[in-house]
Formats: C-alpha cells, structure tokens, sequence
DNA sequence: ATACCTTTGTGAAGTATTTCACAAGCAACG
DNA sequence: CGTTGCTTGTGAAATACTTCACAAAGGTAT
C-alpha cells in the first residue's frame, strides 16, 4: 500500500467538513468539481485523493454525499472514540477544553492537567483539573492515547518523555519548543509564532510567494 | 527570482530559533550538520535553504551563528515591528494576546477587539478590549498590516471582508472555516480539529503513514 | 435501444521539493 | 608552502506531489 501525504490527510479532513454540511442540507450528491470549488483545490485532486481509498462515486453522477461522509469518518479513524487528555491549563488549554468540535467528532477528553497548586482542584466545566503527578497513572489506567500538550517550552520535552512512557501514541504539541518522540508516537506540533513569521516573510517579499490556504 | 517554498519558509523561521539560542550560549560557528540535527533535517536541506539566499558560510568552518541569525531575522522580514490587531477576546486570543514571544520577534499587538458587551472595555494587561465595531477605523488609522482572527466560524469570513477592506494584508486564522482573500493578502489557517484529525488518521493507519514533525 | 451529456477513475506528463555527491574553498599544522 | 581534514555550495538525480487528458461508465431523453 502506497504511503499517503500529510496533505491528502488535510484535504480529506477539508472534504469531510464540508460534505457534512451538504448531508444536513440534505443534497444526495456532490461532483468533484463542486467539492474541490468549496475546499479551494481543483476536481482532479479531489478525485485522486478519494480514489486513494476506493472508489465512491458514480460516472456522470458525482459522489454520494451522506456515503462519502461515513466512508471519510472511517478513513480518518473517527468511527470510534479517542481518549484524549490535555496537559496545561493556561489559555490554550481552556481554548481546547471549551471547543465542542472535538466532542463532536469522536474525541472525548479524560483529563486536564496542571502542575501548579493555584489551578489544581479548579473546576472547569465538568472536569477537575489534576496535578501533572499523577498524568502518568491516570493515562495508563484510562488507555488514553492523545495528548495535547500546552504547557511552557522548557518543560515540554521531559512531559513528552513522561507521556510517551506511559504508553501514549499521539501527540499534538502546542509548546514553542522542538521535541522528539520514538517513531511509533505520531507527532504534530503547533507553533504560532513560526506562522506569524510565515506571515511576516510574505508580506515583505509580496512578489515572491503567493498566496497560501 | 525564484518562488520559496512554504516549507523552507517553515525551516528558517526554526534555524533561526536554534541559532538564537547558540548565540546565546556564545557558540561562534554551527555547521550545517548541527542544524540539521537540531531541527530534525538533513544537512543537504540546510546548506540548500540558506543557499536561496545568499552565501553565508565558510567552507571548512560552517555558518557564523551571530551573523547567520541577523541575516535570518532580515529575510523573515522581523527587522521591523509590525503591528498586528487580534480579533476575538476568547481564550485563543487571550493566548496570544499574553505570549511574549511575539514582541519578541517584532510583532506589536496594538488592539484587541470583540463584540461581546461583556468583554468590551475589560482591561487585558496594558490592553483594553474594544468594540469590533471601531476595528475598520483604527486598522486604517494605526496602519496595522496584519491581524489574527480567533472569533466563532460563522462570523469569520465577514469579518475577514472588513478586514480586507480596510487595508490588512496579512490574516492568520484560527477560526475553524475557510476564508477566502484577495490574493494581494496573505492568509494561514490553523484549525485544531484537523489537526487532531491527522493524529486520528495516524494511528489508525499507523503501518501507512511516517512520524511528522 | 441509441445518442448524448455528464462525471469518475487513472495512467501519463508536468512541477516541485528533497537528497545525493562532489568539486572547490578555508583553516591548521608540520 | 604543500598536505590534510573538514564543510560549504550546487548541479544533477531521485522522489513526491499535482495537474492533464481521456477512456469508461451512468443517467436521461427520445
């Protein structure tokens, strides 16, 4: 089986968004052309990236929308619950702890961790935020195996190695520092101000890039 | 002159974060080598990346980090301030708002807006939290170039509009939708749910797909 | 049943990006 | 001042990703 590229992922996360829009809307179907014209790609891209994983739509007809959904969910592994546990209470973790798009979508937080005493005990929402100590405990006994980390920069490392010992197998990383993780843990790392930058580089040579999504 | 890469715009924004930091620690030189394994490249990438820009190194002796990270700083365009406007008082943007890291590199948050009446007016810092309603205006009148949308889905591309309109010519986007600019604008979104999605992906395929970084 | 219109699925072609590999340059040392 | 050891800068090769273009269906109308 061929390797898939982070940016097929992406699309395919795109498409799903959209053609549940379409499914509520109830319209049974959808051409490449009106997907890759929502999703600011082109129909050929579309049709390639869905025909990586089967062949779902009908000639002449386009992709039915409410099948193609499900077939995407399944793909993308939201057919079944994550458990997800999110370390740092600062800002970012309230941002995630509050987004209701990730309960909607098969991700279920257990946990919300802080190492300090102020905010441990605090009750956000339904949850308690924890004392970091006992995050390793916690993600054992719960099998939780996504972990958002946002917490300062020069503690994230030793908290990934705590976690990645614990027996997690992804995680998204908001802290602006570089950690590395063995290669059977998935990886994402989130850094604001490298895209401000991104921002900053474009602006000052306008001619040069174009424009990005 | 040709295009540069998204992704070599990425690698320089974090040569530079190593660079600083070897600065810091008085390190004179820095082979391509040792970059490379800090930011978890290859050589050959490195020496090519800064190559687009100029000759930097001495053969034998590698990169003068000193120099090196001025020239870098030059080249992401964060020789000069920019002011950037924040749209949103939720936590995203109370995230952003206190992350030091950005005046650091240049970026001067000269507002921050929303239009809730509850938040309007709250005090943030040194900031005080202003209506939406005046943000056109005081974008045109303080020449901000650049803002981080961080407000509901629903409302982002309108508000991206007015934007627009009023002269911004960069948008980082936090708001889980797509927008839409001219392309005289520079746009970058960072949507949490796909990146979780991704994760999701990962671990259900985990025999496909390689570790990201 | 046939002709016609539409849209998929997919090799092949085209671009873009990364990696290789090596000549050329610089420093240090005897 | 030549030799040695190291590291850059860069064409050329390899790989990855996107776009093209068209045969093969599916539907509809007559």
């Amino acid at each position: 089986m061929k390797r898939i590229a982070d940016s097929t992922v992406r699309r395919l996360s795109m498409y799903l968004r959209y053609l549940e829009d379409l499914d509520a809307n109830g319209q049974p179907t959808a051409s490449s052309d009106e997907l890759a014209h929502l999703c600011g790609t082109t129909p050929a891209q579309v049709r390639k990236d869905l025909s990586f994983f089967g062949s779902f739509g009908k000639r002449g007809l386009g992709y039915p929308v409410h099948a193609l959904t499900a077939h995407l969910r399944e793909i993308l592994g939201l057919g079944r619950e994550w458990k997800v546990v999110i370390v740092g209470a600062g800002k970012i973790g309230a941002a995630l702890a509050n987004y209701r798009g990730f309960f909607q979508r098969g991700f279920r937080v257990v946990g919300i961790y802080d190492n300090s005493p102020d905010k441990v005990g605090q009750r956000w929402g339904e949850s308690v935020i924890r004392d970091t100590a006992t995050l390793a405990d916690d993600v054992r006994h719960e099998e939780a195996l996504i972990a958002v980390v946002a917490i300062p920069a020069e503690d994230a490392q030793a908290l990934v190695d705590s976690l990645v010992a614990a027996g997690i197998r992804a995680i998204l990383n908001f802290a602006p520092a570089k950690v590395t993780v063995p290669s059977h843990v998935s990886l994402k790392s989130v850094n604001m101000a490298m895209e401000l930058e991104g921002l900053s580089f474009a602006l000052t040579h306008a001619t040069i890039t174009g424009t990005s999504a």
